[in-house]
DNA sequence: GCCCGCCATGACAACGTTGTCAACCCGGCG
DNA sequence: CGCCGGGTTGACAACGTTGTCATGGCGGGC
């Protein structure tokens, strides 16, 4: 028995236990075509006898493909990310491929290094929820050939993309709002340097501008999600105060939620028990699933030698009306 | 220029360009002590140019040692798993490692070849949430010295494992609704073959036992989420129906909420908004987060030579009472 | 001034796999 | 009976890195 004491039995050790040419084991393990069916199975049995695993880093070493690709999102934690990393892992595994993914924490810093991370282990491809604005980083990452895609927001760079429609689903959840008779609606959202925010913040004005309604800066406040809260109270004890809240996404609403205010709402994503809570609250929703099955597939097609321009989808919203978006003044 | 057309620059292409020999490259780039500042600043220019990155598989080869663990869970979009999952890739991030991680969906056979693709891959431990509860397979792999971690559930193999106290959190919550003057409370639980809603079933019994309650099998029903709604429904216009409920895991709690029942009911998992319903929804908290900590700490430790005994860690749960638990008959 | 020893650098093999190409065996055909 | 060809099997190099060991140069001590 070549096989050495501790660690893992190797094609050769097979080959000497079979009693056969290192080659052979390699083609019965790849299930190459042209192997006697008594040799296969008496490889086989050595195999199986030993324990053998193929090493794929050796193999990826030899073939330059690993069969893999790397997903950085925010934050596993949140239900709309993890919507997103359930889909890519679905798709990845109808193409055989490993995912590795981790979380940014939206630091355009750890997103980097993640990425290079995930480099340096030779992904075949990369799906990024971009943290920072600069991704010059990648550049010679997709010089080399690494396939890119960003997803729910753009890079900056030249790649395919798939993106919600921020901007216009936010519209149509104000535009909600106003047709329920509402002429002051506040919008609380995320951090404005963060582009969904500011797409949706983009459409809030829209809505206005289309209803007639002046637009009014002390009913908007952008932060953190904790923030929310005492933002939204510090505008309803003012004089003229909001009789409707646009939420700019799922932690927001929650958060207001949470402070206790019930005013007339709508709130950018969907969340479980929405419909729950009473009043159920009108959601401008987004499909996770569908982002990152999408991001995937184009991904998988430019894996597979898709050329081409990159491409840019973006992906529909739907508004969920539930009784908080349908409240009067 | 040595540097292929394709493909990414390797050691050696650096050490042409900088004039040097191949292993000083390998010296700088793994921040060995004994390089001439001025070498290191030399090579370290040559890498910039280059766009240099290392090859993780051929280093992974050379020695051994892959930094990075697998995960498998049950379902990444499932807010219980997805907090465990944030959790080992924090403690996995402290010690230098990589997660991969994949979702059984409940499937050994699925299981199964997650592991088995995470080992051809060489992580170096593996931390699971064993859906079947076969896992001879995993002996050969133990015995080539890959380290393993059961979570949530045993796995049937003597390794270390982290566990919630199902049990002793369903007796907790029962007892709760009991104290409250209940004296036919339903249980509605998953399969009972898997083994943590097993556990929460006997803490159901245990705390009917205790109180010198009979055990009622016509109170009990276990399966899919979906069927609890209707076993509910089913119960509550027989005669001598519950009047309270103890739901054995979040999913099924929420299946009851939405088919519109509003018995007294304590459930097993916290969920987000659960605060926000009215009532609040009473439930048995276990700690993802902590799990899946305690999980991967477990792990680095044998990573790290930890020899000893296989340890067993059993999590505390904590009952958050809400209001529909303190609901009387 | 010379030798010893240390420090910086380099040459080389090895990790486990796969692609290339050569060798071999056997049967069939001329 | 010999040769040819197809179908199997095997030998060998190469993938990019790191560990081991050798080499060379330089400074200090005697």
């Amino acid at each position: 028995m070549t096989e050495s004491a501790k660690g893992r039995p190797t094609m050769k050790d097979v080959a000497a236990e079979a009693g056969v040419a290192l080659k052979t084991v390699s083609r019965v393990v790849n299930g190459e075509a042209g192997v006697a069916p008594a040799m296969a199975e008496r490889v086989g049995a050595a195999i199986e006898r030993l324990g053998y695993r193929r090493n794929e880093s050796a193999r990826v070493l030899r073939r330059g493909r690993t069969a893999s690709i790397g997903l950085v999102i925010e934050d596993v934690a949140d239900p709309f990310y993890s919507g997103i990393s359930r889909a890519v892992e679905n798709v990845a595994l109808r193409h055989g491929s490993l995912v590795l993914s981790g979380s940014s924490g939206e630091d355009p810093r750890r997103e980097r290094e993640l990425v290079l991370t995930f480099c340096a282990r030779r992904v075949d491809g990369l799906i990024i929820v971009p943290a920072g604005s600069d991704h010059a980083y990648l550049r010679p990452e997709l010089d080399a050939g690494i396939a890119a895609v960003f997803a729910d927001r753009p890079g900056g760079l030249d790649v395919d993309t798939v993106l919600c429609d921020n901007s216009g689903g936010a519209r149509s959840g104000v535009a909600h709002l106003i047709a329920h008779g509402h002429r002051r609606v506040a919008f609380l959202g995320d951090s404005a340097s963060i582009y969904t925010s500011g797409e949706r913040l983009a459409g809030y004005r829209r809505a206005l501008r289309e209803a007639g309604l002046p637009y009014d800066a002390s009913l908007v406040a952008t932060g953190p999600a904790e923030q929310a809260g005492p933002a939204l109270a510090r505008m309803l004890t003012g004089d003229d105060p909001p009789t409707a809240v646009f939420t700019g996404n799922g932690r927001i609403t929650v958060a207001v939620l949470r402070a206790g205010h019930r005013p007339a709402l709508v709130g950018f994503d969907d969340f479980e028990l929405a419909d729950l809570l009473v009043p159920g609250v009108t959601v401008v929703a987004q499909d996770p699933a569908r982002l990152g099955a999408t991001a995937a597939e184009l991904l998988f097609r430019r894996l597979a030698g898709g050329r081409g321009a990159p491409e840019r989808v973006e992906l529909p919203t739907r508004l969920i009306p539930r009784g908080s978006g349908e409240l009067r003044p």
